[in-house]
DNA sequence: AACATAATAGACTAACCTGTCTGTATTTTT
DNA sequence: AAAAATACAGACAGGTTAGTCTATTATGTT
């Protein structure tokens, strides 16, 4: 039974992991303190240990609701909405990307970034990790649905191409979405497709 | 007049940034500290204050090294050897990060790896960007000798694609090289050629 | 041999970090 | 209204960090 007291508890958890995610996505895990994320969300040290059993812990929840928010609630239905072409949905990715890396606060992605400051193999490296597989699993689907052959290896590969512009434009060249829309259009036009085995 | 003393005071600091090198290289920056920087080339702090005002000056001075080491002495190297052909070259690059991805002690693009980790802006922050900048600028020279149009596009798309790679390999998957290989060389098949003005 | 230079060793400051624990106020349940 | 559960505030422990400073030792120069 979900009682008063129990909608108090998950929405103090819910103002700390706000809080983290804002924290964590524009600076970084190990650049935020415990002190910082209780200090902005007006929260109480004893509570955040209650809710999660470490900053570790806070971290995984961190990546798993980047994963709801930033991937599926924003790249995926970006995506989704651009078109109903599959083919013209892959080369959405880099529409999608434009205007991310446009904005004043563009920060990277979360995946790369915990993936590349977390120690390899420790929990928060692999799940870093398999949210990025996540996203191949969403592309290849897209490869799929446009007849490509090797639609996991073309998956692989478009997401070479978003990772390095997501780098890219983490260096400054803010406008690098537009190169790797153009490279994407011309390896789908040599990309092989499958044969139709049967038609309407 | 370079008197033996000098020579002496060179080779201290010589110790203190190869060791800072290789733990830089494998750990990161803000997970190394000054500490075990000295205690592993058994030099005093004093003597690493003398030698640079900062950490971040002896970062700064990491990168200068990885440059020389990284970039031209084995990326640059390799694929010069591998091939008299500029496309070749272009292709070699995957290659030679093949066998890169498989090393055992495969610890990713330090340039990568500090721009992501150092604040956007910061001085550390820019001297990864141009340190990455270098690497574009030989891979646009790749693409001049080789008679593409607009071959600092390519450059771009090229070096999209090795960052893509490079943080897949960090994933655990070892084997991107190839599959950057294959879109590589996709790529460059249907990528515009310069007509020739004059022939031998 | 006397002097100067530079290295080593390590104490120390002041600031940070994560995580525990104590006490108090607030709120919810009974 | 009493009891239980939770949040808040903050002290505290035990660790790390970058950088300064003081001695002492070893080496090179004159």
């Amino acid at each position: 039974m979900l009682t008063a007291a129990d909608a108090k508890s998950a929405k103090v958890r819910d103002r700390i992991l706000h809080t983290a995610y804002r924290l964590f996505s524009s600076r970084g895990i190990s650049q935020v303190g415990i002190d910082t994320i209780l200090a902005e969300s007006g929260a109480a040290k004893a509570s955040l240990y209650k809710h999660f059993k470490s900053k570790e812990d806070l971290v995984l929840a961190f990546l798993e609701m980047r994963e709801d928010l930033w991937t599926r609630g924003w790249l995926e239905a970006g995506v989704r909405a651009a078109s109903d072409n599959p083919e013209d949905r892959l080369l959405a990715v880099f529409d999608v990307f434009d205007a991310w890396f446009r904005r004043r606060d563009y920060e990277g992605c979360a995946f790369v970034n915990v993936l590349l400051e977390s120690e390899v193999n420790s929990p928060v490296h692999r799940a870093a990790a398999r949210h990025l597989a996540t996203i191949r699993h969403f592309l290849s689907g897209l490869a799929q649905d446009a007849g490509l052959e090797r639609p996991e290896e073309l998956a692989e590969v478009w997401h070479f191409l978003m990772k390095g512009a997501i780098v890219s434009a983490f260096e400054g060249e803010r406008m690098s979405a537009t190169p790797a829309r153009d490279a994407g259009k011309l390896l789908l036009a040599s990309w092989p497709k499958k044969e139709l085995t049967s038609q309407t």
